[in-house]
DNA sequence: ATAACATATAGACAGTCATCTATATGTGGG
DNA sequence: CCCACATATAGATGACTGTCTATATGTTAT
């Protein structure tokens, strides 16, 4: 169970930048190669290539050669999949229990 | 449009540690007392008021004081709001671009 | 083969983060 | 008023992150 947080805490991570979230948003639309991406980007070649590194190895994002270019694609089916399981994880439980969680501590 | 990245990033930076999602798992079964939810780590109690600092900045969680204690509450609504604006960020845009966004380098 | 191009890796550096110990603040009971 | 308790803040430290420059790897065209 542990092991689920930690999955959940390092796609979050990869999600935690703003560049990084821009990028998911361009590849929302459809399939972008590396050159497209960085021309959005004030950013360089190489840290493009950090960031896409983060994004694939968390598995949000997958890669293929074209070639010499590098073509990204969003992996829908691992997104649907830290929805579902993080949104368990934070929506309200049936049945909730009493305030301050019957704390002893309670005055 | 860039300040939505922003503050995404903000909320996932707060989400990518396993200690606080485990906090947020604990929440989610209603509000707990600082104390409660310190038994259940192996952490020191400033570090506790660390990351319940970082979940309340970022608006996911709502404290409140009763006495002494400090009960926490997760934030529905802007958990809600988190998942609708990530979500439309990250699904599949219709009509999809063709392979590889009509790249120039294309061979 | 060689040059040109696309991307990845290595290494450096400043900034941020999770954690700790020590201490401060605030609250209720005697 | 003082003590015990719950929590917050301050400051330190080692680890990690985003960024850069320089260089390596791999691919295509000449």
């Amino acid at each position: 169970m542990f092991e689920q947080y930690k999955e959940i805490a390092e796609i979050c991570k990869a999600l935690s930048d703003s560049n990084r979230l821009m990028i998911l948003d361009m590849l929302s639309e459809g399939e972008l190669c590396a050159c497209k991406i960085l021309e959005k980007f004030q950013i360089t070649q190489p840290t493009l290539s950090h960031h896409m590194k983060s994004l694939c190895q968390c598995g949000l994002v997958e890669s293929h050669k074209v070639g010499k270019w590098t073509h990204y694609n969003i992996n829908q089916a691992k997104f649907k999949e830290f929805y579902a399981v993080l949104m368990a994880m934070t929506s309200f439980k049936q049945p909730q229990k009493p305030e301050g969680g019957n704390c002893k501590c309670k005055p």
